[in-house]
DNA sequence: ACTCATCTAGAGACGCCTCTCTAGAGATAT
DNA sequence: ATATCTCTAGAGAGGCGTCTCTAGATGAGT
């Protein structure tokens, strides 16, 4: 049976939303300092659950990445240009219901996590991708009827890239609604690009 | 009369130059002890010309600014929206050519960096984006007839953030041209939009 | 009561980075 | 030769941030 021990002050997400807030405010400077002083709670208590700093900001961007995937299932594919289209308007949506989150998201990059990855957060990042690719595939295969690399690109460009980039600017303010439209008329026309 | 002393071993040039190549590496996390070992030069010729770790890394930022800002000048008005999206074209072809300098353009906002600059660096920074800022006037008097927020604000999404947002992610690698054709849609339709 | 395990708590070692400071080298003018 | 100025050169002070380590608090099982 299980030990309870002393109870836990300081839960594992309590920390995240003190990470999450530090990056908030300091971006990538943030420090483990900074969150202990927001949590109320020494280091010592942050490295009990978390092996680094690194670990920790990672666990944090991790988890808001996938609060994002769960937004991304409820797309269907009737009209292939509408579904990539819907798609990228979850973007400007996702970042407006959860902005700290959406500025966490800007902290890494999963190319360069993947570089050279902790072994504590190894199992967490090998299949993150998978619900992003998976969506991109299938809106691929359904609005050219076959997946090739080019037309792959041209759907991650209109679905992911394009909302990104047109709103990451905007990231840590408001994100105005005019957006939407600038992203509806992007994105669909990228949509449109055969797939040569 | 100019009284030459001993010869100068690091140029200013030189050494933003070093400190651009450092930024290409480790980015914001660049050490001006990484750009002394990439020059050869000990930290003190580094602090010479420069106040401080952060006027040195800011300078070489501005600096690419401006060779960015060289290429604005060559698009006419005949066509508004033809403009804009040749304008917004002039961005990938900036960061084939120029890689270090895309590079190090990603790594400062404007508006972060007027939150509270440093004494040395007001004067360069002051007017820094008036280039950028009369070439959307131009843009959106043409494609409009009238300047509005509205229309600035589209004309912006248009020939600026739509290049810069598709571009980003891979900027470090190479860039492929077919990048270029997504540029164009995106931003001829945007371009499109009414001044609402 | 006592054992065992988990967690809190915080002092401080350690390392890296920025920046300062001083000695002196090289070039020119007198 | 001497004075004077600009720049190089590099040692090291000082600050900040990460991370370790140990002491002890807490509560469940026996």
């Amino acid at each position: 049976m299980a030990v309870m021990a002393t109870p836990v002050s300081y839960t594992r997400e309590q920390i995240l939303d003190a990470a999450m807030e530090a990056v908030h405010e300091h971006w990538r400077s943030a420090t483990v300092a900074q969150v202990s002083a927001k949590l109320g709670a020494p280091s010592g208590s942050i490295y009990h659950r978390f092996r680094s700093r690194d670990v920790l900001f990672v666990s944090a961007w991790v988890r808001s990445i996938k609060r994002f995937h769960r937004e991304l299932e409820q797309i269907g594919t009737a009209d292939p240009v509408e579904a990539i289209t819907k798609t990228a308007l979850l973007i400007p949506r996702f970042c407006r219901a959860h902005p700290l989150d959406a500025r966490m998201m800007t902290a890494y990059r999963y190319s360069d996590l993947m570089k050279d990855p902790h072994p504590d957060l190894l199992p967490e990042l090998t299949n993150l991708n998978d619900p992003v690719r998976e969506t991109i595939d299938r809106l691929t295969l359904a609005r050219y009827g076959r997946v090739t690399p080019q037309g792959l690109a041209i759907v991650a460009l209109a679905c992911r890239e394009t909302p990104i980039g047109l709103i990451r600017p905007m990231i840590g303010d408001e994100i105005p609604l005019w957006i939407d439209e600038a992203v509806r008329a992007a994105s669909t026309a990228i949509a449109q690009l055969p797939d040569a």
